[in-house]
RNA sequence: GGCGCGGUGGCGGAAUUGGCAGACGCGCUAGGUUUAGGACCUAGUUCUCGUAUGAGAGUGAGAGUUCGAGUCUCUCCCGCGCCACCA
């Protein structure tokens, strides 16, 4: 028979909120901060892969609160952004009002899956009272030196009609609508993410988060050690200073390329050729992307030469734009026989090569010796050798990293302790020094759209750049705007907006008009659910004190170096401005997989091939839907949407449903009795690792054993129900109900398995490594006992025939006979 | 090219420390119940041979360690994700 899912599920959802029983308890019992990534109000309604991760935030929340937590488990929406705007801009239909739409419908379908939300502490990012704390947030940064200005080469959207941050580049498209991406060079808005480059990286070793978000932001901030040395230039009084990761090869540099904006041209424009001021302006025409795409690398020799410090001979300097002037020093010194991209351009150009070896009659580097300006090649322990012509071949290529591609005769130099030497004895030298360098660049901030934070800064033409004075906080967005995008800020329009009065000098000044990027206001959303109503303070200290970090955070992987890294780069820098108290936001990082539809492909509207959650809500209920999600693979794959599994779900629902009605006064047998006992060990250890589609099985199969029983009694089924609650809130509170308990089910205890000692063992039984039986028999047996009782079961007598088998035996599990 | 993850029946997936490979679910097959339907009940379902008890093969390929490998080691192939001229 099946259940009216619709009925239930109603009754008990209004009933939990009539009780507000998922109130955050204001106690003193240990304290459990369960977090899913608030979801952007989509006007499509919510995606059928958002319940997946609500679900396992939800399942957990329950969870730890029967084990007698004080669980805080908040919602909110991250409500700025492009979608709305871009409506606005086609209908006319103002972002708020599109925005407020979406989150009554989006509350409205989360409601409707019983997710247990403490709904007091609602917030959305787009509400005055929360963007007023973004401003803040910025005006502190400001202060700190931390959001500066400057112009810059960006990343330009012509679709958006906006700057971007590196991080939302992909693959030279717009992470957003695919355009491809250009460069301006505009002033701008940046976060210094970068001042806290080795503080991200160090602390993602004792995070507990997936390896593979660990690797992409460690791969992200993009680490190198190595040295910087000091070329001196030939006719010249400048020096170019270069960075290498091969200090160790520094014997083999033949030229120096530098980058077609190195300061160095500037300075001496009047004695370069007309052929390298072409390059040069070629190169400024052409954006990063651009050069980056080109397949072959280009330069030209500026004619001037730099002095090897080492060997005192003149080596040519060549520009070329595959030298960065945004990465180290915008110069490097090119050795051809150890690096690939040296040795290509080498190749092209015709520049010599040479290789380095170590020296044969200085095997102790370490040592110093007195005759250093003599052998220089003390410094590095490794000299010139002599390169092989013939074969056309280096005797060892090296990429960028050090790593080896191309092992000839010649071993690799480049140890750790090697490195260390070599750094050492270049300092000593006075040619340059230890350098470490990241790729992590700083986080443009200024979007030239409407709805999202105006920046809370004024230019005043006497006084320059003033923040707003928090008094005057928020700053809020006007309305009267053209939503047009023109490539400048619809803010630009609002003459009441953006004409203001200095606040120092009471003169003439305007208000900046472009907005924060949107992952602003995310970076910091899990510190506001802890205070939402406080006016006068972003969170108070208590609240902070008690709840962050956030101890189970889940969403998806696409924010690995987006939203995961500015959280913990706002984090550190609050910490360090106003005291959060810790220095990382999300202790444990759970990855949702992405469900894909029923035809493997993404699922997207202009596909045809979205499912949506109410349908399934209304057809199979909630409790099918969380339990199928929950269901279909492990938590953090990618998994496809399947209907007919769904069928599968709901008649185990049902099943369990018809199990109450055998409900007797009666004295269970000791075999089921042990089936459930098992499954409350089996889930509760798999909830704890975020197994759930094996906790899932573990309690059908569960299911299956009580289905055989025509009866069961009402303390077992009790049991049952409360391990099913966190999955299935609906039905188990329903028929915990039903089946005369009385309560919530949120109140009763997590039941700890009884599992009595065995006092029985059953011991598999191989011969040559094949099973052909097994026995049971009393635990703790003689090995000796075992073997014969193993030997007498038939089918192994039959193959151990005319042997003289010898055993191994694993105490209680196994037993394997060899007779060869 | 680098980094990370993965490859098990017709399908989604189990097998947590090396010890009965394929749990659980879908699908499929046969039978039952029903006017009918299936989100019902029963039995079966890795492949090959066999009516069957059973035997042999089998976890991307190949080697190795081990009494014993889906699991550990090495080499390779394939798929997915991220980064990619970062010196």
């Amino acid at each position: 028979m099946s259940y009216n899912h619709q009925d239930i599920e109603k009754k008990w959802q209004k009933r939990w909120e009539d009780d507000q029983i998922y109130r955050t308890p204001d106690a003193i019992e240990e304290k459990f901060y369960s977090l899913g990534m608030f979801p952007y109000p989509s006007g499509d309604g919510l995606h059928i892969g958002h319940p997946k991760g609500y679900t396992a935030n939800d399942i957990w929340a329950r969870y730890k609160r029967s084990r007698g937590f004080q669980v805080l488990m908040p919602m909110g929406w991250d409500s700025f952004g492009l979608p709305a705007e871009n409506y606005a801009i086609k209908t006319g239909v103002h972002p708020a009002q599109t925005t407020k739409k979406a989150i009554d419908n989006f509350r409205q379908q989360l409601k409707s899956i019983g997710l247990s939300y403490d709904w007091s502490r609602e917030i959305s990012t787009s509400d005055p009272s929360y963007y007023k704390w973004t401003q803040w947030i910025f005006l502190r940064l400001f202060e700190k030196g931390l959001a500066y200005q400057k112009e810059a080469p960006v990343n330009w959207c012509p679709g958006c009609q906006t700057v971007l941050a590196n991080e939302q580049v992909k693959e030279g498209l717009c992470d957003r609508c695919s355009s491809k991406v250009v460069q301006k060079n505009l002033k701008q808005w940046f976060l210094k993410i970068t001042d806290y480059a080795e503080e991200l990286l160090e602390g993602l070793d004792d995070l507990d988060w997936p390896d593979s978000i660990k690797a992409m932001q460690k791969n992200w901030i993009g680490k190198s050690s190595g040295a910087s040395v000091n070329f001196d230039v030939n006719e010249s009084t400048s020096k170019i200073e270069i960075f290498t990761t091969r200090p160790d090869t520094l014997f083999g540099a033949t030229y120096l390329v530098i980058s077609p904006e190195h300061p160095f041209l500037k300075i001496h424009s009047a004695k370069l050729s007309s052929e390298v001021l072409d390059y040069i302006e070629q190169a400024k025409a052409k954006s990063e992307l651009d050069r980056q795409a080109a397949k072959e690398k280009t330069g030209v020799d500026t004619g001037f030469e730099a002095i090897h410090p080492l060997t005192n001979k003149k080596i040519p300097i060549w520009v070329a734009d595959y030298v960065l002037m945004g990465y180290g020093t915008g110069a490097i010194m090119a050795v051809p026989a150890h690096d690939e991209r040296d040795w290509d351009f080498a190749q092209k150009y015709k520049l010599p090569i040479i290789s380095v070896i170590e020296d044969p009659n200085d095997s102790d580097v370490i040592s110093e010796s007195d005759s250093e300006s003599e052998n220089k090649n003390v410094i590095l322990g490794a000299v010139e050798g002599s390169y092989n012509q013939e074969n056309n071949k280096p005797p060892a290529l090296y990429t960028g990293h050090g790593r080896l591609i191309n092992s000839g005769s010649w071993n690799n130099l480049h140890s750790e302790t090697d490195l260390k030497t070599v750094l050492l004895n270049i300092t000593n030298a006075g040619i340059g020094k230890e350098e470490v360098n990241y790729r992590l660049r700083d986080w443009l901030v200024s979007r030239q759209r409407y709805w999202g934070p105006p920046i809370p800064v004024i230019y005043c033409e006497k006084c320059g750049v003033r923040g707003v004075e928090d008094k005057d906080l928020p700053v809020q967005l006007p309305d009267d705007v053209d939503f047009k995008p023109t490539g400048e800020s619809p803010l630009n329009d609002s003459e009441t907006f953006h004409n203001v009065k200095c606040l120092a000098c009471g003169g003439v000044a305007r208000r900046e008009v472009d907005t924060l990027d949107t992952f602003v206001d995310s970076s910091w959303y899990f510190i506001r659910y802890l205070d939402t109503n406080n006016e006068s303070e972003i969170c108070g200290a208590k609240h902070l004190k008690k709840w962050m970090p956030v101890d189970l955070y889940v969403g998806g992987a696409e924010h690995a170096v987006l939203h995961l890294l500015y959280a913990r780069f706002i984090t550190k820098a609050l910490d360090d401005i106003v005291g959060l108290g810790v220095r990382e936001p999300f202790r444990k990082l759970v990855n949702v997989g992405l469900i894909r539809a029923e035809d493997g492909q993404k699922m997207s509207k202009s596909r045809g091939n979205v499912v949506n959650p109410d349908e399934i809500v209304a057809e199979f209920g909630a409790d099918s839907l969380r339990i199928y999600e929950m269901f279909m693979g492990p938590f953090e794959e990618s998994v496809q949407w399947d209907p007919k599994a769904l069928v599968g779900v709901r008649r185990w629902l049902d099943r369990v449903w018809n199990l109450s009605t055998k409900l007797k006064d009666f004295e269970d047998d000791p075999q089921v009795v042990k089936v459930v006992e098992q499954t409350i060990e089996k889930v509760t250890a798999d909830i704890e690792n975020f197994r759930f589609n094996t906790c899932i099985s573990a309690m059908m199969i569960a299911a299956n054993k009580l289905q055989e029983q025509t009866s069961i009694s009402a303390e077992l089924f009790a049991r049952y129900l409360k391990i099913l609650a966190p999955f299935a809130p609906h039905l188990a509170q329903e028929l915990w109900e039903r089946t005369g308990n009385i309560g919530y089910l949120d109140d009763v205890e997590w039941p700890v398995a009884e599992l009595s000692e065995e006092t029985e063992v059953t011991v598999i039984i191989q011969v040559d490594g094949k099973f052909r039986g097994k026995v049971t028999l009393l635990k703790d047996l003689e090995q000796s006992l075992v073997e014969e009782r193993a030997k007498a079961v038939e089918n192994v007598a039959k193959f151990l025939e005319g042997t003289a088998p010898k055993a191994i035996y694993v105490p209680g599990k196994l037993i394997n006979f060899l007779t060869k």
